[in-house]
DNA sequence: CTAAGTGCAAAATGTTTGCATACTT
DNA sequence: AAGTATGCAAACATTTTGCACTTAG
């Protein structure tokens, strides 16, 4: 159902390269670009929709209201929730305890079922001064 | 520093009274057209990121790749976070020591500040389905 | 009276689509 | 060979901007 194209592949890796980062549809082309390689726009925007329905990549709106895409899939990500500065972008996989109790106490009380790949903290990390509020 | 102008009362009005939906900008402009107020679209957006920026709304993205926006100050609601369901669009506040707990274990684990105003938790609510799985 | 907000139309931005061609399987 | 992906350019939707005018404080 999805061919493995060379396109794919690059897009792909530079969301992997850049997994710390979040990038726009613009910067990735840029990237491409760089590296001598051209990818048309339409492309970008078609396998970034599929990257996202396969649970690869998210996608999210920045403070500056640009929306975004990030990798989050390494090894088992399945698990994780994730962190976002709203000021750097860094981004931080998160599990445990504290998350698990509190999913299974929204689905208890209210039937609610949390998405973990929709579902992204945004905050302030350490270095923005997140710690000192 | 913020004048309160009768555009500005009915656009917060028809959030208000939608509190429990997302609205686009277009179905804002509608909704006040129908009752025959005519807003100007910039002034849609406009009196929008003022409202975000008061923390009065909050605004995400769907599914569908639409900016939705959704009144959000209710009552005590500065220590709500919100549940929004990817299905219907409802909105649901929540608060608690689960809440409370996950919150300071991010803060004294990875000194991130979660932004509860910016955080939104996305799944399914309980007639979308999110009980049953 | 001054600062802030408004409406219109135009411009800019970001994203999607149609279609002929090229690539994967 | 069939199904899917690509690139281009055009179309589209959404949001922002400039400017003259109005309104709130």
């Amino acid at each position: 159902m999805n061919y493995n194209t060379k396109q794919r592949e690059l897009i792909l890796n530079c969301l992997m390269e850049n997994s710390d980062k979040h990038l726009n549809a613009f910067e990735i082309m840029e990237l491409l670009k760089v590296k001598k390689i051209n990818v048309g726009q339409a492309t970008i925007y078609r396998t970034l929709e599929k990257l996202i329905k396969e649970n690869i990549i998210i996608k999210y709106i920045t403070k500056d209201n640009s929306a975004c895409y990030q990798y989050i899939a390494d090894d088992n990500c399945v698990m994780h929730n994730h962190l976002i500065c709203s000021e750097c972008g860094e981004l931080i996989h998160i599990k445990g305890k504290y998350l698990d109790r509190l999913s299974e106490h929204i689905q208890n009380e209210y039937g609610f079922l949390i998405d973990k790949f929709r579902t992204v903290f945004y905050g302030k990390c350490k270095s923005c001064g997140g710690q000192t509020k």
